[in-house]
DNA sequence: CGAAGTATTGAAAAGCATCAAAAGTGGTGG
DNA sequence: CCACCACTTTTGATGCTTTTCAATACTTCG
């Protein structure tokens, strides 16, 4: 079992100091930061994509819970159970800082806002599974430019796994395979930090 | 704007709520329960299933956000915003208590408990648009069941509208009304058939 | 180097969307 | 009570998108 656990910053692997309450811990992509079932306390992400699964779906694939980009609280509910519900691991590279404001426990405002960031992220994610492929996974890109520092996302360097994006857009990994490719062909229309208007742009030239 | 009174026969406007403090109020299938931007308070759904949704999605059709089945809170971004940022519609009749427990301001524990729920409900409800057509319907259907009283819903009477059955799932109106044609003839197995045990219990016990 | 995971590509087929039209449903006013 | 309207549901025919299956290359790492 990896060690990563504790707020206070004791056992971290090549931290600078054990002092300071909010030490920031970096996971490369495809680190499991979490297992659902562990004892853990909440992260903040300050930089990068968290990927939330919930247990196998029968089929041994684990089944995507959400999403999380820069700002989202992720293990908000260890606060309540002590332990993890869910597993998570680094999408893309990211970086989390334990999330105890000014030291204490989060208060109402806090968990409120993170209620409301958590509904809003889960309105982004589902519309991640409409549409058509082309669609779905340059959505996908714009939301994780956002968590990405400079643009190797937008220029397609650092990508997540065929297979993440496949699971989270509800594609294939195949499908997927093609679908970047043909982004690629496009010039990567709309994974530039917005995204409605570029996204126009690429419909109207056709493809 | 039209008041729905509750079923008690309180005339409420909201404002009166501050002396009956727990006044359940029903909402019959299709009944907008509230818009976004409007000033209000949180809720919990004791019976029947609501629909939260985003405001348009470019071609004037509303963007599905969430879905609120009992035991959900839905509105909590009130206590913050004091404002709802979704708009609640009833999926099918549905039963809500406005939410503040005991009187005062839900605490802690009680936020910490609707952000957990919701991050369940929000991975049902990922769930909903994998897999195939008759899949997805049958597992919305066995999620709604759990919020309806009686079995209408698993004998077909008391459906939500097929539209908001299509926009839920990802499909359209036209394979939903194929869809549920089949599971009909095929004597509804979809609803027992994947996961849930209170499925079954509820076919068994009848009603 | 070899092994295991990851990505690419092709061809064929399945599944769903689209378009179109008809039938059913509920509510309103004459 | 009926005619009418708006909306919803059903059904069919057709074709596009994506999946599936399969085979081959590319990467990473012990």
């Amino acid at each position: 079992m990896v060690e990563f656990s504790g707020s206070d910053g004791f056992g971290m692997t090549g931290d600078l100091s054990d002092l300071v309450v909010n030490t920031p811990r970096h996971f490369p992509r495809g680190y499991s930061i979490y297992q659902a079932g562990e004892k853990g306390g909440a992260w903040r992400v300050v930089a990068g994509t968290v990927r939330l699964d919930r247990g196998q779906d029968g089929d041994g694939n684990d089944a995507l819970a959400s999403l999380a980009v820069v700002g989202d609280i992720i293990g908000a509910e260890t606060l309540l159970f002590g332990r993890y519900t869910f597993t998570a691991r680094a999408l893309s590279d990211c970086t989390l800082i334990p999330w105890n404001e000014y030291g204490e426990r989060p208060g109402h405002e806090g968990l409120l806002k993170a209620l409301a960031r958590a509904e809003q992220r889960f309105a982004d994610i589902l519309a991640l599974r409409t549409g058509r492929a082309a669609d779905r996974v340059a959505r996908l890109l714009s939301i994780m430019s956002f968590g990405v520092v400079g643009r190797r996302t937008l220029a397609g360097q650092v990508l997540p796994r065929l297979r993440d994006i496949a699971e989270i857009t509800g594609l294939t990994i195949e499908t997927v395979s093609r679908t970047i490719k043909q982004l690629r062909g496009e010039g990567l229309p709309g994974l530039t930090d917005g995204q409605s208007t570029a996204e126009k742009e690429k419909d109207a030239s056709g493809r």
